[in-house]
DNA sequence: CCCCTTATTTGCGCCAGCGCAAAGAGGAAT
DNA sequence: ATTCCTCTTTGCGCTGGCGCAAATAAGGGG
């Protein structure tokens, strides 16, 4: 069952779409659900498609030749994933995307996409917009994981993903529902060292910590931890 | 005294501009010399011109707030820099453009960029190619800094910058021009540790190592240690 | 309600890499 | 030649964070 045409334009890349892209659009989509810990494409796969994620949650990491992963990106609802390969002849993944839950997303032939952009300039625009914040969110982390502590890193990426993805409960606490694992994937260190953070924090009465999920307490305790200046 | 705007077709994005667009777009761009150790423009002024290096070197990079620096790419003659302003509205650089050498580049104003994109789809498509190839190599170094240890993070170092702009000696060695600091910002390290592998290499003769300057004598060693499986 | 699986915590030992400090080396300029 | 400046090397001590191993906790399914 297709989905209403229209929930397209909560993709930033079709915001300013018209009503008939949105359309053509759809009618170019088939719906694909892939269930928790699957894949909808491997790092290297040909990248004929383009996802737009619709419910559930997933993420894009890379893999090393020794089978250690590191956590790319989180896609959240109605984001875009697997797009680069629209942009060039021939591509390949340059990523994994995996379900974080059992989830369902659109796939469109990337071909399609290159069409449509010969045609409407707001599409590159778009587009390049998003490629844009990438590299920026990229060259920020990558800055990070070069410069700065474990501990500040942890911190800054729970920030991230509470403006992401945060639950904000009635207390003012912010949910979060990652694992240890995810988190040192996404942070760029270990579970163990995720863990012990955690304990830490929770010790100071920053955040309380669960299986798979962490509820940060002190939003602007684990803020000050991220920005503070000393060292 | 302007460039021929025909070398302008060595830049990447203009590679299949018409010679027209050459031509205006090298009336609309303006010479700016910069000394060895100078600034073409800093994270977060406005980006309000676009670069094009026609001569000497340059690198790109982000400074945290307690002054460490990270080396995100070099740029070499003929490579466009700071062209993200171009997509977005008000936007302001990402990281700064500090000149290696005595540098001159065209600089053109990011506005004219983008209104000459409305009308040639052809310019849109090659500055995705080079966004999607730096969010790649972003993804990358990512990677490789969050889970590999430093020496073959320095090995990949020096061979990416042969494949950029590596100088071949008639003897198959390979010269590279960069101080010790310079790899060390680029392979995510301290001066000193560069130093110590350097000189850890130079005794079982796979390099040379002299004053701003490394030369590779056996490249497929290098190679080696980049690609080892073992850990 | 119990069992099984998967996630988490924490003690422990270890070492890669950091960073100070001081000495050495290479070039450029006079 | 001499001087000066900058880049480089290396000894030394230290520690942040890794990763094994084993215990503990939390769900989920039957």
């Amino acid at each position: 069952m297709p989905i209403d045409p229209m929930n397209l334009r909560k993709v930033s890349v079709f915001q300013n779409a018209t009503e008939n892209d949105l359309k053509l659009i759809s009618q170019h989509a088939i719906e694909r659900s892939v269930e928790d810990g699957e894949f909808f494409f491997f790092q290297g796969d040909p990248a004929e498609y383009f996802y737009v994620l619709i419910s559930g949650r997933a993420k894009l990491m890379q893999t090393t030749t020794t089978g250690q992963q590191v956590n790319l990106r989180t896609i959240s609802e109605w984001q875009m994933f697997g797009a680069l390969g629209a942009v060039r002849e021939n591509a390949t993944y340059p990523a994994t995307a995996q379900a974080m839950e059992n989830s369902t997303a659109l796939a469109v032939k990337s071909d399609y996409l290159k069409e449509l952009m010969q045609t409407r300039p707001y599409l590159s625009v778009e587009l390049m917009k998003l490629m844009t914040s990438y590299i920026q969110e990229m060259q920020e982390r990558y800055r990070e994981l070069a410069t700065e502590k474990v501990e500040r890193r942890i911190a800054r990426v729970l920030l991230r993903l509470t403006a992401q993805m945060g639950v904000k409960t009635t207390d003012g606490s912010i949910e979060l529902t990652f694992t240890r694992q995810d988190l040192a994937e996404m942070s760029g260190t270990t579970l163990y060292t995720v863990s012990r953070v955690l304990s830490e924090w929770e010790r100071q009465g920053l955040v309380e910590a669960g299986r798979e999920r962490v509820l940060i307490r002190k939003p602007h305790g684990v803020v000050a931890i991220a920005e503070e200046l000393n060292q």
